[in-house]
DNA sequence: CTAATTCTTGACAAAAATACTCGGAAATAT
DNA sequence: ATATTTCCGAGTATTTTTGTCAAGAATTAG
């Protein structure tokens, strides 16, 4: 499990497709931008890879743009940043047994180990359990709300 | 809590010194640099660190080289990855409450959420504890055991 | 139908972070 | 003395990450 800002200005931008999401309308990615300061190309090609994984479904046109495919209940964050990480990482020794000369390494059970506890634990948090306790404020107050890194 | 290569190899260097350290002995950083296939340069930069931080000792000259300074059951994989790591990264945010306008963003508590998580299950790893297993087969067969990340 | 809007795609460029080098100095054992 | 080793500051090079750009295709509003 690799995690960088990228994976991170992911899950920032679903969490405000969550939040803005109303009915099954489709927010476009100008919208997003302009709320979380990021800059559209670059959301472009974040969302490229969580249409492609199913995490959202688009639209073109005028009223177009994209909207989360599932329940946000049903989104993980670790499906997120996995959808959006480059995986071409071969983490040194990345999970095969033998990680130098036939040898096991002594290390990789520790990372193997270390990389489980944070993917357990990015799975068992879904969107939804992120805003839980803010839904409520911002349908309260209105007010255009920060979502950042 | 950052964590790169650099933390990595930081480790990798100290249980090679843990499992070749015999007594008090001084272990020279060719030695560890030629075992782990490491260059030497890398391996200076990152054990000033360690011992600014009190994780070893070094001594000068020839027979010199470097040693534990604490047993290896009380030292931590926590306390080497953070000494190595320049934590000169602010982690957008880094733990103030007010990350953008006032707000505290909605991914501030999941970041630090994992950020504890990964911070106590390093903290809870002793050198030790992750060469537990290895050190009886390895003082058994005598041979060059190799450590990769 | 036309124009505006939006996603789609691939390749590329800029910036930042990381990994690693280098030259010389100080200490110390033989 | 000389060889070996840590020490130190600064710098370079490579890789990764971030972000840009331009052209194209679909869709909707007017």
């Amino acid at each position: 499990m690799r995690l960088t800002t990228k994976g991170k200005y992911a899950v920032t931008a679903l969490l405000d497709l969550s939040l803005h999401q109303i009915d099954g309308d489709y927010i476009s990615l100008s919208k997003i931008a302009e709320r979380q300061d990021m800059p559209v190309s670059y959301l472009e090609q974040l969302f490229r890879n969580l249409r492609k994984s199913g995490i959202v479904q688009a639209s073109r046109g005028p009223t177009g743009g994209y909207r989360l495919a599932k329940p946000s209940t049903e989104i993980n964050i670790s499906e997120v940043v996995v959808s959006v990480e480059d995986t071409l990482d071969a983490t040194q020794c990345g999970g095969s047994a033998d990680c130098h000369s036939g040898n096991r390494c002594l290390t990789h059970d520790l990372w193997s180990e270390l990389n489980s506890q944070v993917g357990n634990f990015l799975a068992n948090k879904s969107l939804e359990d992120v805003i839980a306790d803010k839904r409520v404020s911002f349908q309260k107050k209105n007010k255009n709300l920060i979502i950042a890194g």
